[in-house]
DNA sequence: TCGGGTGTTTTGTATGACCAAACCGGATCA
DNA sequence: TGATCCGGTTTGGTCATACAAAACACCCGA
């Protein structure tokens, strides 16, 4: 990505746009433009730093195409603290063209059945009292959601977060975020059944109880049976081999 | 010159130069850009949507954060086919960032312990006999790399490289070159010891010997043995905590 | 055939202009 | 008084043009 040709004026390599670019991500990641904050306006920005609104336009394209500033149309860039989430929002669009491939969403899919079964070994694991908690009450949500089809989904992707949440690190829970926001519109277009929520509510139940007794095998055989049985409910839906 | 937008097809108008991104975007991805072959100059793009040359450069400085197309600095844009490694590149910028930030390096690492963990148990479980020659050849190579610091690591990565493999799923060694890139250069600034190199290579034999033997428990114990040693190596050289 | 010089494209950047949408402050009306 | 409406101002989106420098293509001579 970078490429070190060298103009030999300066030391500085030349790159118009690349030095504006650079200079807005330092103070967004500094903190000096805090999160939220909207971006001076393009003419000012012209002034400060004595280049032309061309390059000026570029650098904001490229802070926008980064993810450090949300660019809407007709409105001034705002400030966006990088996290985790950004980075996979940024790959949000080419992930969404992947998919659309024979067998991606299957291959996606099944790094998710991969990572986790790893989550719920550790749950079984490790899992503190907070986590108990919280996995119990998710899944009380989820029980109760059972005949609306809307909040069923809510409430299960909500289960399934509790999950992300075990390992204290970060990461997951955008991982589980960037995975519900690339896969749910596949599931979208799957016709209401309350059965298949009794029987994924059930599934639910069974993975909880195995952490309650601390099994980690049984804990991940269930965790593939559910999410086998989810599979099987979408694979129609596409012409996936 | 006369405005172009036929709001009929498109449903949205407004957004100018991102219907050229996507029409650029969409014959990319459906194959007709082949992969390699440079865009057209410009001014062609300009006559063929009759926009300006302004809403052509944004769109293809687009299509090039998306990893769509590489430009470099003076030369032609030339079309890359996405896949699951560009999309990776893509966050790069971003998860460097992030990964300066107080405890990154460690949140991401943990993350690939947790994901080796969950690959050594499948190899360990499912490992066919190519899967297993792979292996052998890669620890083969290892092994002959003791004294060579470059070449241990090269081999070393190589090794891990056969777990990222087993699971026939082009997403995972997309993964596997992604913590690579991102993590080594964490790693690079540690001195060099052949003391280590061997005691990795044993790890190695022994994560390799678990899967031989069919035994996941003991596969994910010695690779996360092997991380955690890992981990001891470069903690010193982080402020992290 | 090969190497080098030269003219032609093409990209990078700057400038100025215009339109339309968002923004803002003041006037109007209930 | 407070909410709403309105018109001027700001600002982003797009366009046309210009010019320098780098890449490219071509021709020429050895």
């Amino acid at each position: 990505m970078r490429d070190e040709r060298q103009a030999g004026t300066d030391g500085e390599a030349g790159r118009a746009a690349d030095h504006v670019f650079r200079s807005i991500a330092g103070r967004i990641v500094s903190g000096e433009m805090a999160d939220g904050t909207a971006l001076p306006p393009e003419r000012e920005i012209i002034e400060s730093y004595g280049v032309s609104r061309t390059v000026v336009r570029e650098a904001v394209q490229a802070l926008a195409n980064k993810g450090l500033v949300e660019a809407r149309p007709r409105y001034r860039p705002v400030v966006r603290k990088p996290s985790f989430d950004t980075a996979f929002e940024t790959v949000a669009d080419v992930v969404g063209r992947l998919l659309m491939r024979p067998g991606g969403v299957r291959n996606l899919f099944d790094t998710r059945v991969m990572i986790e079964a790893a989550l719920v070994r550790q749950a079984a694991k490790e899992a503190v009292k907070e986590d108990i908690a919280a996995m119990k009450a998710a899944l009380e949500e989820n029980r109760a959601a059972m005949e609306d089809r809307e909040l069923f989904y809510r409430t299960d992707v909500g289960f399934h977060a509790t999950f992300y949440g075990v390992a204290r690190n970060p990461v997951l829970p955008a991982v589980h975020r960037a995975y519900t926001a690339w896969l749910s519109p596949h599931w979208s277009n799957m016709p209401f059944h309350p059965e298949r929520n009794r029987v994924n509510f059930e599934f639910h139940s069974e993975i909880f109880e195995a952490i309650l007794m601390r099994d980690p095998d049984r804990a991940e055989e269930k965790l593939r049976l559910h999410l086998a049985y989810a599979w099987e409910q979408v694979r129609a839906t596409l012409g996936d081999a």
